[in-house]
DNA sequence: ACAGGACATCTGGCATACAATCCTGCCGCA
DNA sequence: TGCGGCAGGATTGTATGCCAGATGTCCTGT
């Protein structure tokens, strides 16, 4: 199991039976993600497990994660930064992501089962109804719902660890900027060109599909620097 | 101070100053990689922090990160496993290192220093020494210096964490193998040859170099099927 | 002889206590 | 008034104790 996948068997099972680990990192992931804790702000453990009403040590792995994905960083000894990100930095994230996610499309394209397929064809279709009527949470979960299946349908764990190392950072970044970011019908049909590449095996055209959405998405980075 | 002489303050900084989470890491990775611990023994936080004199808080730390790199598989009460490990599961590694590994010569080779350069040039030159004498610790230790290098000069912290999820089982294998893999020139030779493309700026080169390399090794680590 | 269950034991999950370190702000002195 | 040093508070690093859950074993009943 991925990590996506694991994200979203966390939220299903919301706070059942779910490690008080995992609650805490989804917890604070989403915090972050969502801006509720600002870029720049210094937090510490105990605060935050005092706040989540969980013990420090679950909190302190969390952290210890998100440090990993980039979101936060410790100071020893001093507390706990919420990262601060640049452009820059996200063009060196989207550099990486356009190799991995061209990948995972390609063997994706090959590899993915019937039933994967048909929920590609689905999820095609209801991005392109996305692109017309302009529904941005639609699209948020019809994203998430096709980063989940390539995930799965790509058949490699490990890109699909590389992947959500990333993760995180992404979606903060969108989050801050798809208001302003270009249109959605252009983004949901670039979606939706690969899901249907995928559906149809073409494993080429799934890989050009992927590089044309994430130039996309490096241009409207590159434009948010004059923000 | 030369390389050599960073390198062994580096490593007694190690058993210094370090955290002690960073040298259960450390002295964890190692055991495993070079098979001190076997794959498919079980293990328990408690005895491995009897073992190496450090708390089961650092050592529960340090297996979590062996975990997320997947070298371990905790299993809840049970005990820690260390993982096993199969050809397929290589090769699907190997897939996203090919990509990984390519984008970072690429990226290396536009980006170096002048001085990454000059021990890029360096590098070659001994790697070519290592592939006439055969002198494979001397070798192991190039490709060390050689990884640390690319990993500065590609110039993309995301790249660079990617690729050190997949460095311990990559190591464990090369560890097992290495023996009975391939001649040791033609290795010393193919990572010569990245090294002499990412020296002389020429990135298509050394994407080239580097696609030559992993599918050298992707070749050793299909016939080691047959062992 | 075998099946089933109770229990002892071992494990990691988590909380908490303690130690080391760093920052801040105050106080005294020049 | 400015500067230096010291003390106190706050923070993470680390150790350890307790608890729930899983597993294997042994005993009992059929």
């Amino acid at each position: 199991m991925n990590d996506a996948e694991r994200t979203m068997v966390a939220e299903t099972r919301k706070d059942a039976d779910r490690s008080l680990t995992d609650r805490a990192y989804v917890a604070l992931e989403e915090m972050i993600c969502t801006l509720r804790l600002e870029p720049g702000e210094v937090l510490s453990e105990g605060a935050l497990s005092e706040t989540l009403q969980i013990g420090r040590t679950p909190v302190r792995e969390a952290l210890q994660r998100l440090a990993r994905e980039g979101l936060v960083t410790v100071l020893p000894r001093r507390g706990v930064l919420v990262s601060d990100f640049n452009v820059k930095k996200q063009l060196r994230m989207l550099e990486v992501r356009r190799e991995l996610e061209r990948l995972m499309a390609r063997s994706a394209a090959v590899r993915a089962t019937t039933e994967e397929r048909e929920r590609f064809v689905a999820i095609a279709d209801a991005m392109h109804e996305c692109a017309g009527a302009g529904d941005d949470i639609r699209f948020m979960r019809l994203d998430h719902e096709f980063n989940v299946l390539v995930s799965q349908a790509n058949r490699n764990e490990f890109a699909s660890e590389a992947i959500s190392l990333m993760a995180g950072l992404s979606r903060r970044f969108w989050f801050m900027h798809h208001r302003n970011a270009g249109d959605l019908s252009t983004i949901a049909r670039l979606h939706a060109d690969i899901a249907s590449a995928i559906a149809a095996g073409d494993g080429t055209a799934a890989a050009a599909a992927s590089d044309a959405l994430l130039e996309y998405i490096e241009a409207i980075t590159r434009a948010a620097v004059d923000w």
